[in-house]
DNA sequence: GAATTCTTGATGTACGTAAATCAGAAATTT
DNA sequence: AAATTTCTGATTTACGTACATCAAGAATTC
């Protein structure tokens, strides 16, 4: 059996009350006092149970989540780990609220940061856009004492706790290896196609990709699609009827249908090696028809139920083991494809059983 | 506020006692009182908060992991974290206890498993080797009701009830794939260097890296190392000098201290593509020495927590959600390699900061 | 020495569920 | 109708912790 507080009080000789008030932190105990009883609970190795402590506590974590809208297949599948968390009775006493906003609109992001604060959350999670009065919003986010994580998409350190999202100079990295390895040849030509060099993550990704080609490859001007679709496919058809020998093409951004709408157009042979970002239906059915080589990856089930983990440990003032919350690059080829309801943005399924733990 | 169990007995018209007979299955309840107190308990919603649940039983759940000795650093880093989920506190309520039993040796095993079924856990966990005796042993822990799950390796599908560790074949397959990109030409010469194809898991890793290579490479016979360092490192000497025009290398089991330290005697130009399995201190390094380019691996941390979940459920009559659980097939490249304490078998840090949930 | 503050103990209630006991009520059998 | 069985209610204790209250002793100040 697990040392209970009542040991602590045998072991140290002193009252439950007294050894409540050491464990919590309330005054009124002499420093020596204080001192056997922390001395009693390392001898026996107590650990405070939390479950049972939370039950006492009745307390619950109410978080905010801001979300862009759009139809971004990404973000909806964000949006539904968000919803499965809530839903999730094992995910212990957390009341998430979601507030979606216009993407890519900063004013409305920092709008609804300054909603949030109103409402006095015990944390808050934000998918944000990289703009002046994002970050002014976050800093008084900060000031009001709430704690605030970026989620996919970071602002600068200061100006937030923590950030659950993928480091995206290292996926450029990871994009160009694929890339040289792929093409096979030095000195081929590669597209690089973006939403927008407006967001942190896009601009990351590009120059870890130009860092891990550098000099092996010619590099085409980036073509930014503003992740839409239609806009993407012009782009891309346009590209492929100009450059005939370009031998491989990287969509670091999320306007992958029209990318591969372009690429089912097109009636010569496609581009020896392409490689997008995010598992989604569409990357996952153009992976299964050959019209794209790989797709990296950022879990979207975990960057939601670290987000929850790290708010809760900022909520109840412990520090969260940064190294611990790391979120991993995974690399898909169409051999190593999860099942569609694991890990995707959007299952095609009906309902799905929700992807609890991992 | 949750719904509890008092507004179940309110909605529904009886009492508590009632409800607490219907919730956990026991008698003496009339069956039209049973259907109308479970109409309440949907029509309010309720769940039952198994935290309190749980403290309220003091349940605790004993269970045996059982895995091989030896230097092999998976194997050692699979027992770290089974340690690791040890130690957890928020791991609620399982008592784990590990057996350690000689590698490749399925009598050991077996006699383990009989060993385990006399201390009556509340579940089984093992490290299974493909042998008779170990099928029959498992079929005897079946037999007395207690659930067992394979780690890593597995069993046949009758013998065990669920299997934590990735799709093998699968995993071949996408070493397959890498390896023609990577070689980037037809019909070049590729080694494949196993353990043992004694082993479940490297015929299936074999298997399907054939089946992804079919016809488009030629494969020299399979090198069976015995993951023992000294005599894998003989047989890739070998292998490098009577084979120059070697292209490729496929290493599929664990004997990769001996396939890195012959790469790095090799004193020509090593073999275009080098894929190995399993992300250890050894393979790090030598993706980061860019003597691998890429490594297979299955979360070894994932993999216990998910054993440890699957075997809970079973405990508790829940039939685990066999597609969350599923293992992926993670692809490292020098460029997305996490950090050393994140995923890896063997931190080279001194204690670790436990990388507890993920 | 009295008044005040600080420290500690004793005790009780609460959180949401489990589980046991005992007493009735209702339904069934004899 | 009586005896029995089956069902249901009421109540209590427990799990491990949180938190509040009241009283009493110890230490401090005046």
């Amino acid at each position: 059996m697990r040392p209970t507080v009542h040991d602590i009080a045998a072991e140290a000789g002193v009252s439950l009350a007294t050894v409540d008030r050491v464990l919590n932190r309330r005054p009124g105990v002499k420093a020596a006092t204080r001192m056997r009883v922390e001395a009693a609970i390392a001898a026996i190795g107590f650990v405070r149970d939390m479950a049972a402590a939370n039950l006492a506590k009745s307390r619950v974590y109410p978080f905010t989540f801001i979300l862009p809208a759009g139809d971004n297949s990404f973000m909806r599948g964000l949006e539904r780990h968000v919803r499965e968390a809530m839903a999730r009775p094992s995910a212990d006493r957390v009341a998430i609220s979601i507030v979606i906003v216009p993407p890519f609109d900063g004013a409305a992001v920092a709008r609804a940061l300054d909603a949030a604060i109103a409402a006095e959350p015990a944390g808050i999670a934000v998918v944000a856009v990289d703009a002046p009065d994002v970050v002014e919003a976050a800093l008084r986010v900060q000031a009001s004492g709430i704690p605030l994580v970026t989620l996919v998409s970071d602002l600068g350190p200061s100006c937030r706790d923590h950030f659950a999202g993928i480091d995206n100079h290292a996926a450029g990295r990871t994009a160009g290896s694929l890339m040289r390895r792929f093409v096979g040849q030095d000195s081929a030509t590669i597209a690089v196609l973006a939403g927008s060099m407006l967001v942190r993550d896009h601009r990351d990704r590009l120059d870890g990709f130009r860092a891990a080609l550098s000099g092996t490859c010619r590099l085409l001007p980036v073509l930014e699609g503003q992740d839409d679709p239609a806009a993407t496919e012009r782009l891309i058809v346009d590209l492929l009827a100009r450059h005939p020998d370009v031998a491989g093409i990287y969509s670091l951004g999320a306007g992958n249908r029209g990318l591969i709408a372009a690429l089912q157009r097109h009636d010569r042979p496609r581009p020896r090696a392409v490689i997008a970002h995010e598992l989604t239906p569409h990357t996952r059915a153009a992976l299964e028809g050959d019209l794209i080589d790989a797709v990296l990856n950022q879990d979207a089930g975990h960057e939601v139920r670290s987000a929850i983990r790290v708010l809760k440990a900022k909520a109840d003032g412990i520090p969260a083991v940064e190294a611990q919350e790391r979120i991993r690059i995974d690399i898909f080829l169409k051999d190593n494809l999860p099942f569609a309801d694991d890990a995707d943005g959007l299952s095609l399924r009906p309902s799905g059983a929700a992807s609890g733990a991992n």
